[in-house]
DNA sequence: TTATATTGTTTACTAGGTTAACAGGTTGGC
DNA sequence: GCCAACCTGTTAACCTAGTAAACAATATAA
């Protein structure tokens, strides 16, 4: 396989280094999501809201009275997953479960003034330090790089 | 729930449904990850490679006696974190650790016949999910994306 | 020779989930 | 109206993929 004796055979260690990995989609894809999910807490600080919570308090700001079910759907992970980082948030007064009239099962989220606050606040701080990231990217690569994401993220439909 | 009336102020049901994680590339990033990992999962079946023994095994095969050290470094992860992929992989019989004349603190690692013909084919079938999952990206759009992805990890060195 | 560094390893810990079971509440079929 | 089937939030036990700190053996620099 491969073997490219061109002519000395021995261009080897120079830039020939590249294994399989480097061409695998799925291996680059961790690779750059480790890369902004470090990042991602260094930005927010040790006793910031982690990926997770901020994921769903950015929910529970943008579509009120949301149910957990919702969310989890939304998020794409399982429902059992979501109670912790609820007791979270609400630990922190970022936001509340309250009773809802028509179905007793269910307790819709909201988030407090508090919570809002602090996601506004979150929110800047990741998308500056998303900017810095991405800071040798020009604006078109930018838009290309998201529309590829969302692309990849619409086949989630097996 | 759902009640999309008409067209009285209500259009939010609809497509107003975006949230600002839609827009932030870390959490895009990170839904594409676990897309790829998940089909990758499936693609290699349950007593198949996972993707850390996978990409191991990549190197082991690429860089025959490489060392844990050198792999970690190359993986991005802890040289402690590397044991227990090693193990399993020797346990398979994919590789062994044979000692190195000149150091004998090292352990230069070597995948076996089994080993490489078991990566072979492991490669085959990654590359094939991953057609699969790309179905509806041009040839430009595939080239884009790993060139973007490669883009991202050249800042892992901050 | 002595101090410092490196290698592979173990142990304890963390993050971020999953699956199975369950109690309470709701709904569809009839 | 009743009962089976289903949904909701929750707990408990588990899993994957790591990290951080310590360690013994070995190597290297002063």
């Amino acid at each position: 396989m491969a073997s490219r004796n061109g002519s000395q055979a021995r261009k080897r260690e120079d830039h020939d280094t590249a294994s399989d990995l480097e061409q695998l989609f799925g291996y680059n894809l961790k690779r750059a999501y480790i890369i902004f999910q470090t990042d991602f807490r260094k930005a927010l600080g040790p006793d910031g809201l982690g990926p997770r919570s901020f994921a769903l308090l950015a929910l529970v700001v943008r579509f009120p009275d949301i149910t957990q079910s919702e969310l989890a759907r939304a998020l794409g992970i399982e429902r059992s997953g979501l109670v912790a980082i609820v007791d979270e948030l609400e630990g922190r007064g970022y936001l509340h479960r309250v009773a809802v009239p028509g179905d007793r099962r269910v307790q819709a989220l909201v988030a407090t003034a508090e919570g809002s606050s602090a996601y506004a606040d979150a929110l800047q701080r990741v998308r500056d330090h998303e900017t810095e990231l991405l800071a040798d990217f020009t604006d078109d690569e930018k838009k290309t790089l998201a529309h590829l994401l969302q692309k990849i993220r619409l086949r989630e439909d097996d």
